[in-house]
DNA sequence: ACCATATTAGTCAGTTCTGACTATTCTAGA
DNA sequence: TCTAGAATAGTCAGAACTGACTAATATGGT
């Protein structure tokens, strides 16, 4: 079907997480990556063609399997569902997962390690830009959050979110302050 | 030398490193490397052999120049040195990315979102083990932070990793205290 | 004297990921 | 009645990344 380049099976929170939701319903591949675009979009990050690529080697794995079913003129779906091995390996693997504490290495940090490279006011105007653009974030993060309530296990990983954006946007606020103050002392001089 | 895909050079936050970490001096690649294994670990994931290829992909491109440094019976150097070119890019680059505010999308959520699946107790226990790995990252972030004050550029990049740090293991550490919590109450019925 | 580790410099096969592309049908709006 | 876009389902070539490997010397500790 799909080219399938190894015989193992990637042990990332990507196959975790094509398990997990299978493992609540059955679903096609246009839902999959549906539900993925719009409401994971925030909890990782796997495209289209990578999903349909990890589904047919959890096939060929016997974690899965889908069945045609017909449309009447539309393309014909296949429908994934779990199979008890698959079941068994979910468990298995978020038993493994969860207690991992990843390295929290965060995009974005280059730029500004070399930021004295370029003049304090271009680098101001910078920060603000990448401000406003956390401020985005940390509303839709909050608005995501307090959609599910944080009892629940994907209102927990949402909150996980809100933390660091949070986070993020209140360390851009601080260097914002202190860029601001130290070109300010330095025009009034 | 070795082998080179594409002919576009890939606008990321690696070419940027690269780029940088030339500007300052001339290195060769086991410093280039050697530096970022100990002292970026925490900011930016860039393998060896990844890194080897981008530097060969910039000489390509005219933007860094190397010369073999002889070193009597050790393998010879490439020292590696940033052209005019090189360095007007690297600005280039760097006036572009550092504004852009890159989505934040830590791993690790995928097994929290699903920790539903597992009984309460385990997923406990889990989640005290990943407190224990945040605290040392916290610590290890606090430390590198120390070294570098935070009105270097460099230092402002650590405070970022410091803060992001900080508020994942605040969110660990609510989500501990609130599941025992839980646990506790259902016991005590 | 010997072993483990560091220094130094890469290479490569195999794996994985992504952007761009192809089709067809349905639906709501102009 | 057209038409643009969403629904639907993928595929593929090419780009990128990584783990494992090779080599030779130096050096510090037991």
């Amino acid at each position: 079907m799909t080219k399938l380049s190894s015989d193992r099976l990637p042990d990332d929170e990507r196959t975790l997480l094509l398990l997990g939701l299978l493992t609540e319903q059955d679903r096609h591949g246009y839902e999959i990556n549906d539900f993925i675009e719009r409401n994971l979009e925030a909890v990782i990050r796997l495209k289209k063609a990578t999903a349909y690529q990890l589904l047919a080697r959890l096939e060929e794995h016997g974690l899965i399997e889908s069945r045609a079913e017909a449309q009447g003129q539309r393309p014909t779906r296949r429908v994934f569902r779990l199979t008890e091995a698959g079941r068994a390996h979910f468990q298995h693997l978020l038993l493994g997962h969860l207690p991992r504490t990843e390295a929290l290495i965060p995009e974005g940090n280059v730029p500004v390690m070399f930021s004295e490279h370029l003049p304090p006011a271009v680098v101001l105007a910078a920060l603000r830009e990448r401000l406003a653009g956390a401020e985005e974030q940390l509303a839709a993060a909050q608005a995501a959050s307090e959609r599910s309530p944080c009892t629940s296990s994907v209102g927990l990983a949402l909150e996980r979110i809100l933390w660091l954006s949070r986070a993020d946007r209140d360390w851009l606020r601080a260097a914002v302050a202190r860029l601001e103050r130290e070109l300010d002392t330095a025009a009034v001089r």
